[in-house]
DNA sequence: CAGGATCCACGATGATACTG
DNA sequence: CAGTATCATCGTGGATCCTG
């Protein structure tokens, strides 16, 4: 039996993982992804890693798998309706991290950020 | 230098660790708390990983580390200004969670809670 | 060739004993 | 009580191999 003393634990069971966070990131900006974009996306990702974490993000009923029987092979991932009810959460950390970088950056430290980022820290 | 495809890494970056969420969730409920008061409330974490957890928290400026200089030692730890600035994105978390335990046990999974989240899940 | 699985090495985390 | 040191274990990273 499960035991949590927070309920604050519950959510890092389901979005705790080391990628899961981006991964959601990446498609709560709208688009179904393929499996080779996200590894694209994030590049420091293991393909391992991807896939491992999808599997458990599918298997929580947060994303949603479609496999498409053709060769080359397809597969791509969204978010389901559950998922979605993250989306708030997830904003909000982007949020706050985009103040983070932009402070840092005002301190004088060097922060290289991707070309989407860059204008989203000027807004 | 530090390189971010996505801002919400620099979130990750500082409230990433596998233990940090929960430490800040405490924090937050506004009294300082001693290590040992730590310790307590959260059974499962190691005296080693709660002591470096709260390091790098303390370094990201995120909570104050003050140390009373008396036998027995006491040293008690609380929020910075900044780390209040995460107020907002831990209190969506546990939220989403509170939701996700109601979820669960209405479809049946047998979920242990200590009693003030069993409060907490009730309203 | 895209998606996925397996094997091995290493770093992060866990368990325990110890110090001031 | 707060914190450190040592050693064991597990999760992650990386390369390679498999499948249609």
């Amino acid at each position: 039996m499960k035991k949590y003393n927070f309920s604050i634990e519950a959510t890092l069971d389901i979005i705790g993982g080391k990628w899961k966070i981006v991964i959601l990131c990446i498609l709560m900006m709208g688009q179904r992804k393929r499996t080779s974009e996200l590894k694209r996306m994030i590049p420091n990702i293991t393909q391992k890693m991807l896939i491992q974490q999808l599997r458990e993000l599918e298997k929580d009923n947060i994303i949603l798998r479609k496999v498409y029987n053709q060769s080359p092979p397809k597969v791509e991932y969204s978010l389901t309706e559950y998922g979605e009810s993250l989306t708030h959460v997830i904003d909000l950390m982007c949020d706050w991290g985009a103040v983070n970088i932009k402070k840092r950056i005002e301190e004088g430290e060097e922060i290289q950020l991707s070309l989407e980022e860059h204008d989203r820290i000027r807004n």
